[in-house]
RNA sequence: GUGAUUGUAGCUCAGCUGGUUAGAGCGUCGGUUUGUGGUUCCGAAGGUCGGGGGUUCGAAACCCCUCAUUCACCCCA
């Protein structure tokens, strides 16, 4: 029996078309990672499971796609877990390792594996697909790539500056305008302090992330829900549409990690001063970030001319390797979401026309020159010309059309006539014109 | 995990309140006097109407279940 085909929920196949697209994006951002001295690693697709339960939040553990065990997984399972449908404890026992979440997690791990051989500061980057069983939706997939840069070994405020600046870099060289946002995690924590709220901590990032979207009607809702009270959220209210420093400043004198995020936010500037960027980075108090394990400075970028949800983000993480045994070692990264880039960019129409790199010459033949064909192609190549050759003597008409389908620019045309002559006939498939050229014309008119 | 939405040819979709052999456009393939595409004209192939069950004399259409899609929420790239 024949089956239908399709492709699991979230996921999708990619042209070639798509890919050379694809490509376009990841060379200019990798190029851009070479050029700041980050060096390239990769990662297992799989990770032990323990690993990655436990990093995310509790929404993201429930995302994480768990591999069933080899064999006999059924095996040693508890049988009062398993007769009582406990899915939670069933998990564990017959499945330890599970997809990768995301980039950064997996690099805390491997620095922690490799303490040794790693000269401090390490910068890396890391182009793969993650995974996230979360419903699909617009911008939004199953799989995905991202783009990650990440230093570890070092707190100086000047990367989080340079991770400004190649995200500057790559959006401008990619001709998307964007906005880069800033904040800083140590200040919402003081800003939490302030309204006396800190042990609400998450749960105010979580509702004040929201803002955009449902405005500070529905943010104040959700808050009054976590436990908190009316005064708290008019506060938080006044502190949040500040949009300079120095006018934030008073309000966090009381906290002292709330200065210190300010006075790294201040730093951050000093390097950002000497710089210019082409696209907007503003201080967005809004700015939380649902990954838990930042600890300073956040970022996150937004597109300016299309509705998509983050493009990519990133921060600082103090302590992501400490769960794997290593202490101290201080980390800050970005991730480019190149799916989401490449959704913007199609509807925007910001691709080159000729991504799909392809010769621009098509041979083709008759019934009496199919080897000449083959020869020719050969030559043409060794002489560093690409060039394609249609594989059997079909009708002229055939193999126009394929030659037009494929939108090679020209065709040349081998038959009995041209061996005769000695020429081959060189036919523009923009213009119609064909005229006889000869070998030599043909190499200089086609080599660069 | 929650709430909606849609599912008919390779693609985009018609198909009125259930009624004979399910249609169109595009695409594909073949031909249009045997050496020429993108622009003619003619023709052909291609559908278990997502799957299963039910109601009915009769279901693509109505009901139930299931699978899948898209979108929103949660969360996130």
């Amino acid at each position: 029996m024949v089956q239908k085909p399709s492709l699991p929920k979230g996921t999708r196949d990619f042209g070639p078309e798509a890919v050379a697209k694809r490509n376009f994006i990841f060379d200019k951002i990798k190029a851009c990672f070479q050029y700041h001295g980050y060096l390239p690693i990769e990662t297992p697709v799989m990770e032990s499971l323990s690993t990655l339960t436990g990093k995310y939040g509790e929404e993201g553990d429930r995302l994480l796609f768990k591999v069933l065990n080899n064999g006999d997984y059924l095996a040693d399972v508890n049988q009062e877990d398993l007769s009582q449908k406990n899915s939670n404890k069933v998990i564990s026992q017959i499945s330890k390792r599970g997809l990768r979440y995301d980039l950064t997690v997996p690099f805390a791990r491997f620095v922690a594996m490799n303490r040794n051989e790693i000269n401090f500061p390490f910068k890396r980057f890391q182009i793969q697909q993650v995974w996230r069983a979360d419903r699909p939706q617009k911008g939004r997939y199953q799989e995905f790539y991202q783009c990650d840069a990440d230093i570890v070994g070092s707190d100086s405020l000047m990367y989080e500056a340079e991770l400004i600046e190649i995200y500057n870099t790559v959006f401008t060289a990619l001709n998307l305008p964007v906005e880069i946002l800033v904040n800083n995690r140590k200040v919402l924590e003081g800003i939490a302090e302030t309204i006396g709220a800190q042990n609400l901590f998450i749960e105010m990032t979580v509702a004040i992330d929201k803002l955009d979207k449902i405005g500070w009607q529905g943010v104040g809702a959700e808050l009054l829900t976590k436990g908190f009270n009316h005064d708290q959220i008019e506060k938080l209210t006044k502190i949040l549409d500040i949009t300079k420093l120095a006018d934030l400043e008073p309000w966090l004198v009381e906290s002292e990690i709330g200065l210190l995020g300010i006075e790294e936010l201040k730093t951050l500037h000093l390097y950002l001063d000497k710089i210019s960027l082409d696209q907007d980075v503003k201080l967005d108090l809004k700015l939380a970030r649902g990954l838990n394990y930042y600890t300073g400075c956040i970022l996150e970028v937004k597109a300016k001319t299309a509705a998509m949800g983050s493009l990519g983000g990133g921060g600082r993480y103090a302590n992501l390797t400490e769960v794997f045994g290593l202490s101290d070692v201080s980390g800050v990264g970005i991730s480019f979401g190149a799916e989401r880039i490449y959704d913007v960019m199609e509807e925007l129409n910001l691709f080159p026309p000729n991504v799909l790199a392809q010769p621009q010459l098509l041979i083709i033949t008759d019934d009496d020159c199919v080897l000449d064909g083959f020869e020719t192609a050969y030559k043409l190549r060794k002489a560093g010309i690409a060039v394609d050759l249609y594989p059997s003597p079909a009708k002229f008409k055939k193999q126009m059309k394929y030659a037009d389908d494929r939108k090679f620019a020209f065709v040349l045309i081998i038959g009995i006539q041209e061996k005769e002559q000695q020429k081959y006939a060189l036919k523009n498939m923009v213009t119609g014109e064909q005229i006889a050229i000869s070998w030599d014309e043909l190499i200089v008119k086609f080599s660069k």
